[in-house]
DNA sequence: CTGCATCCCGCATGATACTG
DNA sequence: CAGTATCATGCGGGATGCAG
């Protein structure tokens, strides 16, 4: 009763949906500065500040744009404490922590072939 | 001579030296075309078309730089056969498979947590 | 301290065309 | 089919200033 010839079964449009989504937020969090931001957000809270000097090379932009970014998405949680001066805190949620720890992973794996990469560098940069 | 004064620990160096090349590989490969090339260069072994079509919104121009980037830090291997028309084929290396696991478990991450994001937007959203 | 808006530059990316 | 080169440009991202 169910199928017949070239029907679809209706859940495709769900699938399709799903998956264009799920691209979507893949290339979303796929960037530099958004894992980098997850990673030094371990466990941790975090003041903007703090993440602003732990992560290195970030602007004050790209650290808001993130964090916003971060926060939309439920992946941070962030607190605001009716002070003077302002204070603001940012830590992961559970779903960030989860991402974090494959992030974590992707930072163990480019510990673990830094000399097996670099000598690759030096293969083909010695060619031509 | 060698100055001393501030001596540092001979190590020091190669710490710093490679945790910033850990950073800029990391940062190298932190990216939406990278990762997603990678991810659908699992253990097979594709042509330059089918690649550029299986990726989905890639450019000609940045398939190849990607996967220049790529053979350059030892992550695939490129095998040129001298055939009319030309044939190329990728496929990843030893290296390359194991930072596709960590991608893996990246996009396992993105399909848990689809609905959780999804959820959470409208929620972020539907303030202001 | 934190956040937002504005201006501006340069690079990354895309489109196109040409070789082998 | 695969790769390179060239040109145009849009957007990422930095700097700065103002507000709460």
């Amino acid at each position: 009763m169910v199928t017949k010839e070239t029907v679809r079964d209706p859940a495709d449009a769900d699938v399709t949906r799903a998956d264009s989504l799920a691209r979507e937020i893949f290339a979303g969090v796929a960037n530099k500065w958004t894992l980098l931001v997850i990673n030094v957000l371990e466990q941790r809270t975090l003041r903007f500040t703090e993440l602003r000097t732990e992560v290195d090379g970030i602007s004050h932009k790209m650290l808001t744009q993130t964090l916003r970014h971060l926060e939309r998405d439920g992946l941070v949680d962030r607190t605001v404490y009716a002070v003077v001066p302002p204070r603001v805190e940012y830590q992961l949620t559970e779903a960030g922590q989860a991402l974090r720890s494959t992030v974590n992973r992707m930072c163990a794996w480019t510990r673990t072939y830094l000399d097996h990469i670099e000598a690759a560098r030096l293969r083909f940069d010695s060619m031509s």
